[in-house]
DNA sequence: TCTTGACATGTTATAGTATAACATACATAG
DNA sequence: CTATGTATGTTATACTATAACATGTCAAGA
């Protein structure tokens, strides 16, 4: 059953950053995506095969941070493997490739609303709703350096994550 | 065996953020970093008690990010308990009152070298020694409350890490 | 003084997250 | 067609974290 609550706020989607916590079908948002990462893995010369491509849809479906063992529960019944690895390595291949965005602090994995930008985003974490959101870093990473600069310390990769409430959330008094 | 190998690149050290990845003598960094706890610890009406003072202790002496079960193993060395709720309590406790920080990247925790100094501090971690700086991030908090501020959402807790290389490490070719 | 309540510590048990190591399949270049 | 690299699948295990409950400690108020 795909996106099957398009009523919660629905945090991230492509079409524009202030979107990213308004109410919207999503629908149209994660074909996009798909259609982009399919386009991506081609011209990266990597492959997006049918476990991988799951997974990606699974997170877009779901439009909010799943656990690996989430994910797994969902390609099982779907007669794909049925052990952790499965789950993580095609996580890892996601991630790796710009597809995928692991959320540390929640011990999970979204799907990227924007592949292919190269960017180095923010994530807004809902403590209330969950969901998470790809906050426009591109002067935090920016700040980061420098500082890092300072310190003669070269960055490679690095991740910016935030607890909190959404507007929504917010509004609801939660 | 306290800090037992000083040529080791030190990062993190309070006495000034430029030498955080210096060679240096930190032995007085931890002394003072340890008095100042308690000092905050009494300012707060908090009890830094015996297994709490010797966890904060142990990651001073470490002078790096250490695990749960790390600090737990050298607890129950010295007559603590030995289950892991010890150790998760103690580093909890530490965490909530701004006297370590948690280093999601590493599931591990490091002893915050300013303690009372209300900071956001961006972590910087070499993938090569395992050392983790406390760098200044106040620009980099600014810029990311900024772009939550346009979404509309509230950061109430946020970390900032990033992966790369120290000035040792990479001079060293690593 | 006693006792009550809040907090700290300790223990048992279990839940949740992640990876190592090896086996099998499958595509594609030579 | 076969060798090679890559992907998938499986078993087993390691690592990280918390729930739930028992015990101990200390200080404030009866």
């Amino acid at each position: 059953m795909p996106h099957a609550h398009h009523s919660d706020a629905c945090p991230g989607c492509a079409a524009a950053p202030q979107a990213a916590f308004a109410r919207h079908d999503h629908s149209h948002c994660s074909g996009d995506v798909l259609a982009r990462a399919e386009a991506l893995a081609a011209e990266q010369g990597v492959k997006l095969t049918p476990v991988r491509r799951r997974v990606l849809e699974i997170l877009l479906e779901e439009h909010r941070a799943l656990g690996a063992y989430d994910v797994l529960q969902r390609l099982a019944g779907e007669g794909f493997g049925n052990q952790p690895p499965v789950a993580y390595r095609a996580l890892d291949f996601l991630v790796e490739n710009g597809l995928a965005h692991r959320i540390r602090r929640l011990n999970a994995f979204a799907a990227c609303m924007h592949p292919g930008e190269a960017h180095a985003p923010a994530f807004l974490i809902c403590r209330a709703c969950n969901h998470v959101a790809e906050a426009p870093a591109a002067p935090v990473r920016e700040a980061l350096d420098h500082a890092a600069a300072a310190l003669g310390f070269a960055i490679e990769r690095s991740n910016i994550e935030a607890l909190g409430l959404c507007p929504a959330c917010r509004g609801a008094g939660a």
